[in-house]
DNA sequence: TTGAAAGCGCTAACAC
DNA sequence: GTGTTAGCGCTTTCAA
């Protein structure tokens, strides 16, 4: 900037000023300050600006994993409206770990994002206090902050299950089984509850054998799945816990003769085009992403409302494998 | 910091090499400094950091759409790469636009991230050689860059449509119909060289309406497909240029009573649950990824090789669609 | 309309 | 081992 001042012959602050489209510069000047800046091939540095402003105009994406299908609509859809008020999207996937999610906070915090959009891994996310108290908006997204009071934006997890759950005791299901993520992770315990009420409604008991939650991973499914599907007693329809589940218990039941009945929570691409199409209890990720960006310039524009709790409606689609009655 | 320096009892700099993790302090003046951090809840600001050091310990990537699942674990491969390097990942989408991913990366560079990876939208990007020549390490992935000469890593796409069609003439066929991407796009005109290079080597004429490229979007590919598949002399064939067009091509071959063979660039989740499984010439998009990134970190480490180009092989995968033999 | 000086928070270089 | 000074590239303040 200073070369360009020389070259131009003007002030510092004037450059500043074209660069800054701020007014108060002949047209004239303007031209040969533009002049410069082509000339030099000059290119404002933001770091410094930051410096100065104290705003990066970025916002911080911690999610689990960039690779899932779930987020990408979500990253997507926070990325928009970031656009939209003029921001960059700096994004790091935490792997489910909740110590790595501290570290990427963390460095987004050193970073001095404005903002902050958080999937959160762990249950204790009282680190953050001082950046929140320090100006850092904060919006949790899919799970609720671990021990601290801040915004969340969540699909009913609850109310998704239990319709889901319904929907198969409707078609005559009475030993049902229910797969699920991790019970360290809140969606899974809320869904677990939704089946849990599901099936308290309609007077059914749960065996223990037909209830499995933990790592999302396909031999860990497959052997729950199997695990149901087997003795004298197996259930005749299964409800899986999120898109991952869905997808391997779909192969593990194409391989079974006798057909079992299949709910899952999630909607995924093609879900429709199986046979039998898969009936999914669909949540809206990208809405998720938008409505929880919208809280977080809601934020930086100066608006201070206590924290809140948005939950997001889900919606039963049927296509076939949730209707099959049991065999 | 200066306040920690104060509270402490110490100058700023030796706050400076704590923090840093630099040698040279006292376990006594280090255990002081930290508890004066703690007190006052500091965090390093990495901006003026930046300021000074010249670099900021980020990437940019410019990608089409994060939502698009072929993007989902590239983005994932370069954000491993980056953190191993202590690296974050800044990241847009270009919506395809060539305007907006232009935007995109001058403002990365304005950020000064250290190296940028791009999946070009546009086929000019000589608006790039100023920041190039400023030291910005750049690496194009999936397509090359237009008008300057850049690392690119891509994957074999005449290749492996090339053999894809192959197969489908393997099997019989000699009316195929190619429906790809629009021909601004690299590797939309690739795969239908790979096309036409596979059905000239079998010596078969291709009627122009068994041609069609365009928007992936799937009211267009359906018409496509439609009217391949119409008149006396239908193809008996399909090879569908990317993932996107692929889930169209399969939705329009549902509806179709007769058996139409397909074979899809890009692998993509079910395929293999599909009946019939759908046979694609997949790509490794992760390694895509890993590749570009290793080689902009190798750059950002100081080997300054020429721009080069490499083509990561594709993969034949038979699943059923691929084999049918012609109506 | 324009410019000079101060300073954002940090680290490199060089004292002590 | 520790502190002091200068300055990274910009914007803010205030004077011309």
């Amino acid at each position: 900037m200073k070369d360009v001042a020389a070259r131009a012959g003007v002030g510092l602050k004037t450059v500043s000023r074209v660069v800054g489209g701020e007014p108060g510069v002949t047209p004239e000047t303007e031209r040969r300050v533009q002049e410069a800046i082509e000339a030099l091939g000059f290119r404002r540095n933001d770091s410094a600006r930051v410096l100065r402003k104290g705003r990066t105009a970025s916002v911080g994406l911690v999610l689990e994993d960039l690779a899932d299908p779930f987020y990408g609509p979500l990253s997507r859809a926070v990325e928009e409206v970031a656009r939209a008020h003029g921001a960059l999207l700096v994004n790091g996937s935490s792997a489910e770990d909740p110590e790595r999610e501290r570290e990427l906070v963390l460095a987004l915090c050193a970073r001095r994002v404005d903002g902050l959009i958080v999937i959160p891994a762990g249950d204790d996310h009282r680190y953050l206090e001082p950046e929140i108290r320090a100006g850092v908006a904060t919006v949790f997204v899919d799970r609720p902050a671990g021990r601290i009071d801040a915004d969340v934006v969540l699909s009913d997890s609850f109310g998704g299950a239990r319709e889901g759950v319904a929907h198969l005791i409707a078609h005559g299901h009475r030993r049902i089984g229910f797969i699920g993520d991790h019970p360290r992770i809140h969606t899974a315990t809320e869904r677990l509850r939704g089946y849990r009420a599901a099936m308290a409604g309609a007077g059914l008991p749960v065996d223990d054998s037909w209830v499995s939650l933990g790592s999302t991973e396909p031999g860990r499914v497959t052997g729950a799945a199997t695990a149901m599907l087997a003795g004298p007693e197996p259930v005749t329809a299964l409800f899986a816990g999120n898109n991952r589940v869905t997808v391997t218990v779909v192969r593990v039941l194409a391989g079974t003769s006798r057909p079992v009945a299949l709910v899952g929570f999630d909607d995924f691409e093609l879900a429709d085009l199986l046979r039998p199409g898969v009936t999914v209890v669909a949540q809206d990720a990208a809405a998720l992403g938008r409505v929880a960006a919208d809280r977080l310039f809601q934020r930086l524009a100066g608006a201070a409302p206590a924290p809140a709790r948005v939950e997001l409606p889900t919606r039963l689609i049927p296509r076939g494998s949730g209707e099959l009655p049991p065999a």
